[in-house]
DNA sequence: TATAAAATCGTAATCATTCCTATTTACAAA
DNA sequence: TTTGTAAATAGGAATGATTACGATTTTATA
């Protein structure tokens, strides 16, 4: 998912285009790992001279309602970053810069035998650590 | 781990026993999957009117720190429950009631080879779902 | 260009968690 | 058994992330 595919998707299901959502996506875009509202509150600041947090949320959420952003709670923060969902797979994030890499291993066929009768929705496969660029600090 | 292996650990560290401590503790055994500090609160207040929040998060954070307690945070919330680490396993965990079922496939084995040069600290692989008894409400 | 719906602002409220000081308690040593 | 002291707790304020909401502004479109 980049930007404009986003913009598409989002008017596509009737949603208004502004100024605020197109610099929130590209900031994901840039991203190309896990930030925090509190990461992106800081971005927005300097071009937007006292944004709301109800603007920083409510997008975030929206986005990741549609499917632009995927999420994650580390130390009680949420994350977000870009779905990159295009085929299913996990996630090596970076502790320090909150990078990923993309992990294709994924064990939940085999898990499945063993869950008979349990109700699956979703699961989680993460991987946590510091990646090559940031462990000679 | 159960209640008195845990007062023992807790002994041999020179933590002192208390009767919030013990009443936490069998708290955890009984409750066999994952509980929150509000869950617990709630637990205690009925025995200890005006129990610190102090108290409680003092001492799920000690028992966290000597292996008494496993963390995991799901919806904004630190969920906790007894370590059964005595070997390496997953979960899955229920959203309705928190119990809990061990999952013995661990993929971190063939996930390492892809991740040469990324320093691993941690990992983590849970489940999410209903379990049989909480699918018909 | 007028209009209605959606988006945003400004700020207060909420919720989980942490922090702080005074007081109480457990337990080891006398 | 008493006592000294470090550890534990109470009570409540502070913090940090997130949510909520009425008033205002902006976008899309007729």
């Amino acid at each position: 998912m980049n930007t404009s595919d986003a913009i598409e998707l989002l008017k596509k299901k009737g949603y208004k285009t502004t100024g605020k959502r197109k610099d929130i996506l590209s900031f994901f875009e840039d991203a190309d790992g896990y930030r925090t509202a509190k990461d992106l509150i800081q971005h927005l600041e300097s071009t937007y001279d006292g944004i709301s947090f109800d603007t920083i949320y409510r997008n975030l959420h929206l986005y990741h309602e549609v499917g632009i952003l995927e999420v994650t709670e580390l130390n009680g923060e949420k994350h977000f970053r870009m779905n990159c969902a295009s085929h299913h797979h996990h996630h090596f994030i970076c502790k320090d810069c909150g990078k990923t890499k993309e992990i294709e291993v994924c064990p939940m066929e085999e898990v499945r035998k063993s869950l008979a009768n349990y109700e699956i929705e979703d699961h989680k496969f993460e991987i946590y650590g510091l990646c090559p660029q940031c462990q000679d600090v």
